[in-house]
DNA sequence: CCCCGTCAATTACGGATGTACGTGAAGAAG
DNA sequence: CTTCTTCACGTACATCCGTAATTGACGGGG
């Protein structure tokens, strides 16, 4: 698999834009962050440029304006992402990422039973 | 609460060296390191003095070698690291990374068994 | 005493990252 | 046709990160 260089942190934020997006531009994944990561023009126009070299967008020109769209599927870089960071963090188990997602708190009743539900079908499957 | 720098990614690797040892001198660190990632000793140096300057370990001196301690707990690192992946990768949803950790066989079976335990336990309390 | 090996500390350095400024072309206004 | 404005592009730059070479202090053998 070509291996791509890992994401930066203000580089997902944008990938994930443009996931939402399908294919964009530059000002439309600009209007299109979220409102509480507010973020300057330019500086969206750099990360997609970077995303473009690190091969993760595809960019083409529409007269003089570029479009970018998605090159690698959002379940790839998240399962990259995410194996790192357990690699990291936890020496490559899942198991206790898991616990502390449920054990802080991040995770609310009804995302419990949600939980639960894909458990069931994955076993008895 | 006292706002840390974010860890990077190498600074991760020895953080979680340390909280095993409790206590440890630069060279204790470098031994304990897993055989798969290898590091020069100079280069675990620099991340210690890094952790300790970002406020997450404390070291003094013991005659003319440093001894380095955890002031952070893995917990609370923990935390703040997967909640910023979170907000990022998934505009803070959490389900959706559990989804994937489970899709994606990151979970083996008796993982899943336990998992099931824990959301039971956390259920009727 | 002086030299050498050892171990820890400091300094170094290229590349990545976060963030934005300066520039030049396309179109609107006079 | 000249000027003003708007927008996208490339360039810039301070900081952070990963990684290590260099320097300096201690203790032991000649």
């Amino acid at each position: 698999m070509p291996e791509r260089p890992a994401l930066s942190k203000g580089e997902m934020e944008v990938a994930r834009v443009l996931w939402g997006l399908k294919k964009a531009t530059v000002r439309e994944v600009h209007e299109a962050l979220p409102p509480e990561r507010p973020m300057d023009f330019a500086t969206v126009q750099t990360y997609l440029r970077r995303l473009d070299t690190k091969g993760y967008v595809k960019a083409e020109l529409d007269g003089r304006t570029r479009v970018y769209a998605p090159k690698v599927r959002p379940a790839t870089v998240i399962r990259e992402t995410v194996g790192d960071l357990v690699d990291r963090l936890f020496g490559g188990e899942t198991l206790p990422l898991m616990r502390h997602l449920i054990e802080d708190g991040l995770v609310s009743d009804e995302e419990l039973a949600e939980l639960r539900r894909l458990i069931d079908r994955l076993e008895d499957q």
